[in-house]
DNA sequence: CAACCGCATGTAATCGTTTTCATCGTTCGC
DNA sequence: GCGAACGATGAAAACGATTACATGCGGTTG
């Protein structure tokens, strides 16, 4: 592989004004420009990037640190940095831990120097005390944070607000004995959840019973499970709300198994808005959060402390989460004679034909399933 | 940040030293190793990344080039390379390039020199050209190499038998007239599926006709839109294989507002077996692609060749596609008591309550839904 | 007892850039 | 014409590691 070396001597200039040519840093005259670019194509020549950065103390790559890369959320996260990243020129670092925080800073360790700036999702609040200090001298966005997050970039997503309002609208529905399946215990997006349903119930005039509460960890079987509890409460809940999708996607399979009708018998509302809730019979009332666009406003509010390699300072955003009504909750689906089953969630359409769709699911995403 | 310098003056040896005690490339003794990771520990030392790749020529990180990174198969394969990866000491950095064979060379150059092999996928025969050169000096493992992609090495899903076995299984149900809607002209898949699907008609003894094959571009609203195609045929077919579950979902919605029942007036089959097909009414027969292991399997075929820094050799390794029956085709579906929606996509159970679906789903995947 | 050997460690060259400072014509203002 | 200013270029010092080679030192061996 040709070197900086091998280009100046062939060109013959020196290897200063080689570089200048690179970086445009400071006057080369015309000509030799572009007889040295000339040069360069012909030897396929590239600055090698690693003594760049040895010496530049930057390397144009930002690390994406979550807790998993399992499920649709975190693919679009992961989506919606690289969309942004490509287009600020910058390389992204993938990498996942898992659950202890031992190993998010031995994850942090090994991403480090490679990197001018992360973004982490944190599952719980003791992580958090992890990545304190780190913040503290290298800009870091932080995915979730809780309510004291050390102090850097902040991006979240308005878990409260969605939680509520799912179960408002449960409420104004008429139920008066609603249910939550809750996330884990120390999940900050969870326990968010949880207190958006308890104001929901408060400000419904609807007393708080922690019997109404049943312990999941977002996933599908632990949905399943619940299913059992919520059949066993009197009065049974003619409510619940999950604080995920796949926990719905499980508490649904269950209730059917047992006969029990949603939503005439039991409502069902979930969190998260993944492609399958549109599909499911009945279609799930679900609250959508855009995970591509959480990934892209993380990688642009990073981004300016990246470039100048200072610590992000405590500015912080929440992303705004929309009640999606559909068959599970009872309520009356708004519109009804559109196209079923073509609703977008790229941005860009890849053909023409996708144009149709993008309309109608802006207007309303009811399904008649 | 300390450097090793800082490191050795503080411990009272050599930089050689500090740089051996790291690597553990040489004889050190176990009293001055000891007392240099303390100091290294005190300090907050770690290698710089930048300059140790910069002599050492390896970067400890390989390059994951995808056509795009939406949806569920390309997040399966990114996070079965994170998995290997982590457990290899790897890092990982992904990236995305839209359609021209113009941006993937450049998207190549950019990790040029960042990164120790590379696992692309091309979306269709053009673009080997582009990676051809480029992988006689470089170690790259391709993901879906076509019938003559370049000399490397190559990873790739049972595209033709996977559509074989789903023609197959349609013509053994006694369908004479089967459809196909294909995807995009070129892309590499698309054309082993379609391969497929006609050598088991002619493998059903039943003729090959142009005017069943519809062509789609793996989109759900090329599904929704070929719908019109196959109702206008005359006779209209009794089965069409999909190339995709995204076309077959926007399929199914289509035939649903035109009131043709699915299975009885028409069956269909898709591919890929994406988390979707299973929650469908009715489900999905498609076939599964483990989209996971494929990740795996790729990083752990260019380590070898990454780890020498040798252009990969044309080693090729093809992973099975299995079908997976269940409603839409019209078969009787095997088993019927099993928990519904209970179905699992992980490798490892995050929690213990996820066993008894692990052992459930390994055993049979029909729905009853 | 000298030669040798192996272990532990230090010295210094090297990797491929960027960037500061110096140099060297030209041109310009006066 | 003469020094200043300026534009284009080169020389050389970093950047922070790895590693070949040299060195010193005690203990074995013939």
């Amino acid at each position: 592989m040709a070197t900086i070396r091998d280009v100046a001597r062939e060109a013959g200039v020196s290897i200063a004004t080689v570089s200048r040519v690179f970086n445009q840093t400071a006057l080369v005259s015309e000509g030799t420009a572009t007889h040295v670019r000339s040069i360069a194509a012909r030897l396929d020549y590239w600055p090698n990037s690693a003594a760049r950065s040895l010496i530049t103390h930057r390397t144009n790559a930002i690390g994406v640190l979550l807790p998993d890369l399992y499920g649709e959320f975190f693919s679009e996260v992961i989506r919606g940095i690289d969309l942004a990243a490509r287009q600020e020129k910058y390389q992204v670092l993938v990498s996942s831990f898992h659950a202890s925080a031992e190993t998010i800073v031995s994850a942090i360790r090994a991403l480090r120097g490679r990197i001018d700036g992360l973004i982490v999702m944190v599952p719980d609040a003791d992580a958090h005390t992890a990545i304190q200090e780190f913040a503290t001298r290298f800009p870091v966005v932080l995915l979730n944070p809780g309510a004291n997050a050390p102090e850097c970039g902040a991006l979240s997503i308005a878990n409260y607000d969605g939680a509520f309002a799912a179960v408002d609208h449960l409420a104004k529905l008429g139920h008066r004995s609603i249910g939550i399946l809750r996330g884990p215990l120390g999940n900050l997006d969870a326990e968010e959840r949880a207190r958006g349903y308890r104001d929901a119930l408060a400000a419904n005039g609807l007393a708080w019973d922690e019997a109404l509460e049943v312990g999941g960890d977002f996933t599908e079987s632990s949905g399943f499970q619940a299913a059992a509890d919520f059949a066993r409460m009197r009065p049974r809940p003619s409510a619940v709300f999950c604080a995920n999708d796949y926990m719905a996607i499980g508490l649904l399979s269950a209730l059917r198994d047992a006969e029990v009708r949603v939503p005439e018998d039991m409502a069902i509302c979930g969190f998260d808005d993944i492609a399958i809730a549109h599909y499911l019979t009945p279609a799930l009332t679900t609250v959508r959060v855009d995970a591509c666009s959480l990934g892209e406003r993380a990688l642009h509010q990073l981004l300016p402390f990246a470039r100048t390699r200072r610590p992000a300072d405590g500015q912080r955003e929440v992303l705004p989460a929309s009640l999606v009504v559909r068959r599970s909750c009872g309520a009356p689906v708004p519109g009804t004679g559109e196209a079923r089953g073509a609703r977008s969630r790229r941005r860009t359409p890849s053909s023409p034909s996708h144009h149709r769709d993008e309309r109608l699911a802006a207007g309303s995403d009811g399904a008649t399933a």
